[in-house]
DNA sequence: TCTATTTATCGTAATATTGCAATATTACAA
DNA sequence: TTGTAATATTGCAATATTACGATAAATAGA
């Protein structure tokens, strides 16, 4: 196989997936980090930062824009990036289910 | 390659992309979803719950445990498992970085 | 001991991801 | 138009993930 059965999950199940998989890799989590720590979110200036080559990091920050964490924003010949803050809110509300359940608290094990 | 250059990146920015990699397929966010909402967390219910095989379950539940997301305790013949409430911390505290910084608001996209 | 129950592991096929060189595209400036 | 800079796409090899049947291991009870 290899394939994730996506259609047995639902909606809210598959995006937060989604979510988590985008983030599922260092230099994704590199590009998140540096899109809060600089002002000038422009790919070049990730490409200098991070030692990925430009492909790579086009490849990465494509996947990041595709599952909604990032925007795009032509500029000219360069393309600044932001983070989507909805996307970030999304992903802090479930994890706020888990915080404020008294289960973890209590934990079984 | 295929092979995640783990080796560029920092030990933090490895963790919460293990972290999230583990997150990062529906069955294992129902899983966790399952945890929370059931006292009892025995793999047989979660089986019995998702539309996976119960090789299938046992291998997912294997890698949010090497993620450290969850925790399993022996009890019989039956295994429980839980979630494990320090993991979860971690990364709601990653993303507070994104929320409580003033660039998420005057995004420039 | 034997048997049933529960979970883990092995083996393997199908598919996805990672990384980069080569190349294409896009936008601007001269 | 030609050149240059910035980013995207293509193609491909190496590796990882997903899913499950078959089977093993561990424990409890008869």
């Amino acid at each position: 196989m290899g394939a994730t059965k996506t259609d047995h999950f639902s909606n809210q199940q598959n995006e937060m997936a989604i979510l988590a998989k985008a983030l599922g890799h260092p230099a994704r989590i590199a590009i998140m980090e540096f899109l809060i720590k600089n002002n000038t979110c422009i790919c070049g200036d990730i490409v200098n930062e991070l030692p990925l080559a430009q492909p790579t990091i086009s490849q990465h920050l494509k996947e990041l824009k595709n599952a909604g964490l990032i925007k795009g924003n032509i500029e000219g010949t360069a393309i600044c990036y932001c983070i989507n803050a909805s996307a970030v809110k999304k992903i802090q509300q479930f994890f706020n289910k888990f915080i404020s359940n008294p289960i973890t608290k209590k934990s079984c094990c």
